[in-house]
RNA sequence: CGGGAGGUAGUUCAGCCCGGUAGAAUACCUGGUUUGGGACCAGGGGGUCGCAGGUUCGAAUCCUGUCCUCCCGACCA
């Protein structure tokens, strides 16, 4: 049995693999767990990050630019906060290079040791609180309200293309407030404004939750989460946004005068997400044939694919494709007519490889009838449609197939969050079905790491506006105020 | 950091056991015929066999070391 689901286990990699790279979103690089995005995956990622970008700034937040490095020392002034980076940081102790005295290559000159390490960036809060220090002195200077885009690296030990890589791209927010009131709305508005993007733009339906205290970032006071569930029944957490308290403030000394003229320290949120998003959109979505991306955030919404006939043929269908192009791209649609040298079931197996929502078929017979083959990625479904108003056709079945594929993996999550009442059921549900698990739970860390030792299955959240329910924990049979979600998470 | 599998053409891999001229498929280039679901014919270019030592007349192949990749585990706010 555990041989089975090894099995399975390395079919999902394998298939996973297969998508991101022959889906031209990333290749593997020549440092150790680190990836090239792609042209393609990175304009992906850039209309991710554009819509972000646009809701962050709707909701009042500017952005800004912190450095790479961070000294040492900064790192250790909030204690958990190093407790839970330290194993994975990369860190700089020379700044300079020599020709090796003994042969051709080159050495790290052992003259330009540092005096203090500098740590490359794993998330930016003690460098940014340090400046903060300096920014605010009165309430009149709250609230802070930055993001930052910028890549950051975390030392992993295994990494997957997207999932987990050692560098990565992110945005994190940074944000500081008169009181806790404030911060937590504020920690609560940005997992809404994730859970809005995810499952509006990404067509992921997600579940907003807060974390238990071993799942919680190194800082916080609190933290929230979306978590997303994945095609092979694994949960994937989306989207954090943490209430730090007063703890950055404490250790980097951010005071400010309040309306009464008392100094008082501020209250401080963070927040983020990555490139891991792609990752979410690649295993959320995609089937056998290859990438399915939802038509809000394609790189590309529609292809349209030339059949020729003879030479005759051509530039009647050109002219045609090519007036086509500029009616679709002027109703704000991104097409590429593909009239390359390739053959047409070449190019229609190519374009589902990568996802592209839209492909329009083309031949003398279509512009005879005035018609053309339209397909949608999502269902594989084909049919014949008028070129009159193509523009209209083509957009309405780009919403069709964006709210399709949010229905579709609204229903799977559905169907995949399981209520269990006793241990038995437990286990025999995740073996089985996966998904999330709705179990209660004594509230202690002890048996929620028994649990995790024996299944691999952590609490992946306490969903927001959960009904209390009293029960007897699914492990220890102790008292339960609540059921909470458990899963096998990436 | 432990266990397993690998590193040979752009890519996927064969060759290695049993040492003796560097291979296939695919991709690429040229010409032609084609084009409604990954075309065909002909010709062509492309590799310090991961790296470093060793054994040998001779190493992709054997030995030692080392680096890297993938999978599993540990780790992973």
């Amino acid at each position: 049995m555990a041989k089975e689901i090894t099995s399975r286990e390395q079919d999902y990699s394998q298939w996973y693999n297969d998508l991101v790279l022959k889906g031209e979103l990333a290749d593997y690089s020549a440092v150790r767990g680190c990836m090239v995005i792609r042209p393609y995956g990175f304009a992906l990622w850039e209309n991710m990050r554009d819509n972000l970008d646009r809701m962050f700034k709707e909701t009042g937040h500017v952005n800004a630019y912190f450095p790479l490095f961070i000294p040492k020392s900064f790192l250790s002034k909030e204690a958990a906060h190093i407790e839970g980076f330290a194993k994975e940081c990369a860190v700089v102790t020379h700044y300079r290079l020599k020709n090796d005295p003994n042969g051709g290559g080159v050495i790290v000159d052992p003259d330009a040791k540092l005096e203090e390490e500098l740590i490359v960036r794993p998330t930016s809060e003690t460098i940014i609180w340090n400046s903060y220090k300096d920014w605010i002195q009165s309430y009149r200077d709250l609230p802070l309200l930055i993001n930052q885009w910028a890549n950051v690296v975390r030392w992993e030990m295994r990494t997957r293309l997207f999932l987990r890589t050692a560098e990565f791209l992110w945005q994190e927010g940074h944000t500081a407030h008169a009181t806790a009131e404030e911060a937590v709305a504020e920690t609560v508005q940005m997992l809404d404004v994730y859970a809005k993007f995810v499952e509006e733009y990404m067509a992921i339906p997600v579940i907003k939750g807060v974390k238990t205290a071993s799942e919680r970032f190194a800082g916080a006071v609190d933290t929230y989460c979306i978590e997303a569930l994945m095609q092979d029944g694994k949960a994937l957490q989306a989207g954090t946004s943490h209430f730090l308290g007063q703890n950055f403030a404490k250790a980097f000394d951010v005071k400010f005068l309040n309306k009464e003229n008392q100094q008082e320290y501020v209250w401080a949120t963070s927040w983020g997400v990555s490139t891991r998003l792609v990752g979410a959109l690649v295993m959320a979505h995609s089937d056998d044939d290859g990438l399915i991306l939802p038509p809000r955030i394609a790189p590309l919404q529609v292809v349209i694919v030339p059949i020729y006939k003879g030479d005759d043929s051509r530039s009647v269908i050109d002219e045609k494709a090519n007036k086509l192009t500029k009616e679709l791209r002027a109703a704000g649609i991104s097409v590429k007519f593909d009239n390359s040298d390739n053959r047409p079931g070449w190019k229609f197996a190519e374009y589902e490889l990568k996802g592209v929502p839209v492909r329009i078929a083309l031949g003398l017979r279509d512009i005879e009838n005035n018609v053309a083959e339209i397909a949608r990625r999502d269902t594989k479904e084909k049919k014949s449609v008028s070129l009159n108003g193509l523009s209209d056709t083509v957009r309405d079945l780009l919403e069709a197939i964006q709210q399709n594929m949010f229905n579709k993996a609204k229903a799977y999550q559905q169907m995949h969050v399981t209520k269990v009442s006793n241990w038995e059921e437990f286990k025999k549900t995740l073996e089985e079905k996966g998904g999330f698990i709705s179990a209660h739970w004594d509230g202690t860390a002890e048996t929620e790491e028994a649990i995790k030792e024996a299944t691999k299955a952590t609490i992946r959240c306490i969903p927001l506006n959960n009904e209390k329910e009293p029960g007897i924990c699914v492990f220890s049979g102790k008292p339960s105020v609540q059921r909470v979600l458990f899963a096998q998470a990436y």
